[in-house]
DNA sequence: GCGAACTGAGACAACGTTGTCTATGCTATT
DNA sequence: AATAGCATAGACAACGTTGTCTCAGTTCGC
């Protein structure tokens, strides 16, 4: 018995009140302080609405959402897991995400890093199960490897029977919705801008090779770009400037005559015109480089970048759309293609061509493909 | 009746089962079954447990953690809550915390992007207060606005009185545990670096003058100047490579002949370099330019940024500790002050000296202050 | 050979919230 | 004036899990 007070004395100093306090506090039942704080339709008489909304600010009461959600319900509230938070094709996602989260669907999302490894991204898929959340946007696409492909693919079959909806921005190799842009689309846009702007011998640096989405592309740019005369060389690097610089290093070593250089992200791309740039090689002058993704590199880099925007807020509000449209009874549903556009900035030059008066300075000209 | 009987097998099919699906399958009780699955100390009998586990297989039995979560209890997860996930100051924030509360504290960190927006921040703080994690790192500081300080508190008063603990990487107005570099210590290393080089003329891009932080650092490295020789001019401009830009344009026009320019952020700095080097202006030869945070940005830039060195992974490792060691009923305590270092790269030189020979070229040399 | 100690399984309450059912007091209608 | 109907508050079960308590069956020691 005295075992038993001290407890519940212990317990009213760190744990914080709960709805039986509020209702013991105001004088009555739990049922009308839960109707007057959950706000319901319900009728409640004004004065005891009143008293109980004292009683909770009195007591300190905050909403226990674990035991909300324990009787079902949605939440408001979507993990979304990321690649890589330093990877500026990751954050720009993240950005994209939590903006349109809580501006367009009024819900919160909060963002697990996966650091580049499958096996911590099933980790935190199996925390936000824990967490019951509304939904997971899987945003890790990249980094998959065979050895994790069957736990990820179980892992995500457990949520969708926990109810939890999950929907993908990239491609994986399992049964999920894919909210993406079509990469062979880009892959045809890429190509056929090379082509247009007269360029026939071209270095081509793509992120990594085990990366489904970088392949798709590839092998939809060359198939396109070998109905033209056009050379190129390919290098697989990782997707990152540093990789970028020495991949253009080495692209220039061996092809010293390319005049355009395609990269698999704007990551790649920045590092490499650094490095041409060091090496006193005018960009666009000499060397047109184009980059991937649209992201905040390809503002900051000089010149600025010529790239492919994959309209990120487009498929995160896709994939929010889903999850809070669809029940855990959801049909299974394909996805959607997402369009892509050209961004035209100043990296990228039209081959002997004569300059173009008034070459476009603004930052946002697109030409929505698809 | 009927109804009920309906209900119960429609949820068959979306719920998933339950430990009393589990029992019952099995032909044991309740807590039988949980005690197999939960793997307890508890002694169940070899037979009895190879058929609660053939049985939970079955019946593809998932464990819902919310129902465990109620009884209490830490759960391995901290929020953090950023002020802007594009911002490199804070994206290395992000990645620091992650990756030190993976590694160090078998801890998973979920991120909330509070997109520059003090409400925004509270209400991110609000659902997690809601989801129980077990603590709270803030570290969106420097959007701190007068009107939002008093909820803020209030918020972070209601958190520790549910027994979340929440930690700051940066001083807020408020009451809590700051984890966080010396602020005035970073504006004396600063100064000190400024006039060992010998620059008697500088120009000063800081950010926002509302960050509390920006004014500490400011105040300590110009009162730490106005012992020496040194003129200096200041603008306060947003944290952004755009305003750095900017303010570097308007700089040079107004004191064309500064010979060190000082920023309140590695992307103030980048900016500034792009925008000069356009101009034709050697750096570090004619300007001197130095950034803080050693983000992403300082390697990114050409020349490389020599910069301060904030060592969030160290502040977000003590925050850690102290959230993981502190129960609820944790005495209030002020914090740490995080040692800094200041990382020489290329874009700082020293003035009308002599070329140092063999300048340094590695990436990580600090010298370490307090 | 009988009681004590022990082993292992089931019953049950509790976590905090919410929906449903019931009970009560009041108004309105015939 | 009496009853039907309505408005509103309280009681209670349920969500799924886990810890504690109880109880039955067994073994061991004296």
């Amino acid at each position: 018995m005295d075992n038993k007070l001290s407890k519940a004395t212990e317990e009213k100093d760190t744990k914080n009140a709960t709805l039986v306090d509020v209702a013991k506090t105001a004088g009555v039942s739990v049922s009308t302080a839960a109707r007057v704080l959950r706000n319901s339709g319900y009728p409640v008489d004004q004065k005891l609405k009143e008293r109980v909304n004292a009683a909770a600010k009195a007591v300190g009461y905050v909403p226990n959402l674990v035991a909300r959600r324990l009787r079902g319900g949605k939440q408001g509230v979507v993990g979304l897991v990321i690649g890589d938070m330093l990877d500026s094709h990751y954050g720009i996602i993240a950005e994209s995400v939590t903006k349109r989260a809580e501006t367009a669907h009024s819900t919160f999302a909060i963002v697990c890093n996966m650091q580049r490894d499958p096996l911590l991204e099933i980790k935190y898929l199996r925390k936000l199960l824990e967490y019951r959340v509304d939904g997971i946007i899987l945003a890790g696409g990249g980094f998959d490897q065979w050895t994790h492909r069957d736990a990820l693919a179980e892992t995500v079959d457990e949520l969708n029977r926990a109810g939890t909806i999950v929907a993908s921005l990239m491609p994986r190799n399992i049964e999920v919705p894919v909210f993406s842009a079509d990469n062979e689309a880009i892959g045809i846009t890429k190509a056929n801008f090379i082509v247009q702007n007269g360029h026939t011998k071209i270095g081509i640096l793509l992120g990594p090779a085990r990366n489904d989405m970088t392949k798709q592309r590839m092998q939809a740019m060359t198939s396109h770009l070998s109905g033209y005369m056009v050379d190129y060389a390919i290098a697989n690097i990782d997707s990152t400037p540093e990789a970028g610089a020495l991949g253009a290093a080495e692209m220039l070593a061996r092809n010293p005559d390319f005049s355009a250089l395609i990269c698999g992200s704007d990551a790649i791309a920045f590092g490499a015109i650094s490095y041409l740039r060091g090496e006193g090689i005018d960009i666009p002058g000499r060397i047109s480089v184009m980059g991937l993704g649209n992201t905040r590199l390809a503002t900051l880099c000089t010149p600025a970048l010529t790239t492919v925007e994959m309209n990120f807020d487009r498929a995160g509000s896709a994939a929010l759309d889903f999850i809070t449209s669809h029940d855990a009874s959801a049909v299974s549903m394909p996805g959607e293609v997402i369009s892509h556009s050209l961004v035209v900035r100043d990296s990228f030059a039209r081959l002997n061509g004569p300059a173009e008066p008034g070459a476009e300075d603004t930052q946002h000209v697109g030409v929505t493909i698809s």
